[in-house]
DNA sequence: ACCCCCATCAACCGATCGGTGGATGCCGCC
DNA sequence: GGCGGCATCCACCGATCGGTTGATGGGGGT
């Protein structure tokens, strides 16, 4: 019997993820959690054997600070994770997402979590997917598969300094090098090295194209 | 009692609208789709009183020509909705979403659609959203009727063609202009010509600031 | 010492961009 | 007919951008 707790904002997928668990014989759902903090309390208390994970649960969207240390107010899914997993390694954890694109995905993936499924996923794979994991393998959906094939090819980690942050912010607001070179109080030059700088972090060659990447990978707000 | 038709490509999320349908003792489940295009044949052929139409369903990504035809091979939901509404205005459409922001929202009410939803509403919200649009009301939900507030605050409705949304789109792939208008099979003076409009009728002055605005705006994919 | 990263700055140049004035033709609507 | 929207195109011009060459200085690590 496969115990395992669902997590998940939405009551209308909660409910349905539970329903698909309950037609499953060896599978008992244990709980039901609407936030991460929840998810959390409830897998230190109730110890199933798993956890289904949905990602994109809320925090709060006032700054784009993560919030490291897992007591804090409000989890995202990989955060949940990852303090489920420091309390509790022995709890494996499915993490259940819409998107395969989602930067997020990677932060699930170094917290930890045991398998990648897709919401959009026909129930018998997900079903595999579970008696998978908790027989100890590793669960992938294709899709995520290759979002991790892609992002390995990638080498480097990309990371900007603050200020080329500054200026990348600035130039997505639409200013010129010569407004954010006044904005900042620094000469155009410097403005400019900075983009170039980022361009080469970036492998780009202009700035839109630099906008809209940085807000791809998570380094620019979208 | 209310006939209720399910339209969703998400197994889970489906299982979970109809599981929660089946709580309430006035309300039938028909029928389940998960295309737009099944979700049509379903509403033309059972003729149910009420649709619950996911407003995501998949659209083939190949290429950024929109089909007008609603008897194309693949429909979205707002698609589905003005197909259906064409064939039977009778029956009542709630258009049921995970985003408040979703350029397609709008898309679903220019398309006639009576009720507006969001998936991490409670459940109770959502069968009283059903019973008060069975009734001939209309249901919104409150982020749904603020989005509402905020695009009529703005007094013109942005619009960008066909062609200036091609040739933004590559903009935001970094392209620039000589290069689009090989791409396109254009002169530079065209390419420039869409541009201008696109900033005109966006409000911005240069190419970074329309990208960024027109993702905003749900007018180009984030 | 060296190396790397970061921040700052300059001059020069060609390419590109945005703006301004036009223009044509097609389609749909009144 | 006129009007508006859309797609296409031109020439010209100044501003901006991206690239290329440098440069300085500070801080941290080995």
């Amino acid at each position: 019997m496969i115990r395992i707790l669902v997590a998940d904002d939405h009551p209308i997928v909660r409910s349905g993820i539970v329903a698909l668990l309950q037609t499953a014989p060896d599978v008992e759902v244990v709980g039901e959690a609407s936030t991460g903090r929840e998810a959390v309390a409830l897998a230190l208390s109730l110890k199933p054997d798993l956890v289904m994970m949905d990602l994109r649960m809320p925090v709060p969207t006032s700054t784009p600070n993560p919030a490291p240390n897992p007591a804090a107010s409000s989890l995202d899914g990989a955060a949940a994770t990852a303090a489920i997993l420091a309390a509790e390694p022995g709890i494996r954890i499915i993490v259940l997402t819409t998107y395969e694109s989602d930067e997020s995905i990677l932060a699930a993936i170094e917290a930890g979590a045991s398998g990648y499924l897709l919401k959009a996923a026909p129930q018998e794979e997900i079903l595999a997917g579970i008696r998978s994991v908790a027989r100890g393998e590793v669960a992938l959906a294709p899709s995520i598969a290759a979002l991790l094939v892609r992002r390995v090819a990638r080498p480097a980690t990309i990371s900007l300094s603050e200020r080329e942050k500054q200026v990348l912010a600035l130039v997505a607001k639409g200013q010129s090098n010569p407004t954010i070179a006044r904005s900042l109080f620094v000469s155009e030059a410097t403005v400019k090295t900075h983009l170039l700088h980022t361009f080469e972090k970036l492998g780009v060659n202009d700035r839109t194209r630099a906008v809209t990447l940085a807000m791809e990978l998570g380094i620019l707000p979208r």
